[in-house]
DNA sequence: TAAATTTTTTAGGTTTGCCTAAAAATTAAT
DNA sequence: ATTAATTTTTAGGCAAACCTAAAAAATTTA
């Protein structure tokens, strides 16, 4: 069976995995700040996480996870994205409320109960923010997909998935002919409020409130 | 905001309400046995209770949980129950395989999400054992349901429900006239095969086997 | 490139929750 | 009512995961 991780472990391997993708390598004092530990303290557990061959690291060097470490940084990342889509999905959680709660379920360590789980959900491909929730074998769906409000101005993308907390947002957004699978761009980023101003293929520019960008999911190309 | 417990604190608390529901007041080798942790650790623990508020303890003596304790421990019962009915009702898993995951994911502490949870599976009043779930403020029905094994013998009891996993069950249970609401009592245990002699009111004895008499749950008079 | 600064590691504590072994209190037996 | 047996507590350790302060290495700057 495979080895199990401590909670602190874990967390560690979480935040390695995240500052990673930002750098490809981690520095012991980026880490202490993003962990919220002393420095001293990520130099004792990076030994630790080194000896069970889940990290790469030369003392006063950078560091970053090794195959095995980050085979289990993405089960812990599906574990967390599965139980956020849970939370917002099935409990009605709002989405800026489901990350703590999340943070304390990703670290229930079975695997049956996440498959049943992903299964019981119809297996989601995005989690509320928008991330990527990676597959039963770690795999990570390439498209991305991320939240309208977050979209570069002028870059073009296509909507995947709408956040329909009541359906009246889907009826709204149809009758500006605003569908799955439209194709847009922001034209404008209004500083006041947030609101854009976005133009679908030819058609005339439209205003959205920022609720409902973020609500929108869309995958630039 | 209430305070929260370590997850020892939890399970120290659990198991000392546990004990209590056989024999009033707990000791600390039977906690220890219970907890699989030698003595010297259980009275560490029990004075940390103690300065607490959790426990009513005297050294030497037995002890018992405090007003408060209880009322904590009927929210880690709660938690537990919950997400046991969770498991096995939205999860699909059976109910032998539910506990161990159930005693991880209790010590999740949000009521928020738990309360939330209970209205996701329509507050149910019994977890898949047959023991009940205390509402959001740690009231138990006071009605106390319990499967059918484990009615003492002579003991009047009426059928509050019946698991049926296959409806069959119910079927075969009907052709004895024995339907919700049934009063009946236990006769006689078998020991070889754990199988009951059940007598309803002022009908003939008959013969159950210990697998029905679990998916019985009766209402002791 | 040598000194100054910053980063990382080492050394030595603290807390939580467990342990063993010995001492103290309680309970049982003669 | 003593003595014997059992139970509980105290005393002193250990591991995990954190900490502070000092030492060592790496990096930057003059």
């Amino acid at each position: 069976m495979p080895p199990n991780y401590s909670v602190s472990e874990e967390n560690y391997i979480k935040s390695i995995h995240y500052l990673q993708q930002v750098n490809e390598a981690v520095s012991t004092s980026a880490l202490a700040e993003h962990l919220n530990a002393k420095p001293a303290s990520i130099t004792e557990m990076l030994k630790k996480l080194q000896a069970k061959g889940l990290l790469l690291y030369n003392p006063y060097k950078t560091f970053r996870l090794s195959k095995e470490g980050n085979k289990v940084a993405l089960i812990i990342i599906r574990r967390h994205r599965l139980w956020e889509f849970f939370l917002v999905d099935k409990l009605q959680f709002s989405w800026e409320e489901v990350h703590e709660v999340a943070e304390e379920l990703e670290h229930v360590r079975s695997k049956k109960l996440i498959d049943k789980l992903d299964a019981f959900l119809s297996y989601p491909k995005f989690d509320p923010h928008g991330d990527p929730i990676p597959d039963a074998n770690g795999k990570i769906n390439i498209q991305q997909q991320l939240p309208l409000s977050r979209l570069p101005l002028n870059k073009q993308a296509v909507i995947t998935a709408v956040q329909d907390q009541s359906s009246e947002l889907l009826s709204f957004l149809s009758s500006l002919n605003i569908v799955i699978g439209t194709r847009l761009e922001i034209k404008r980023r209004l500083a006041f409020d947030n609101s854009l101003e976005i133009k679908c293929r030819n058609k005339q520019a439209v205003n959205i409130s920022e609720q409902v960008a973020k609500a929108i999911q869309v995958n630039p190309l």
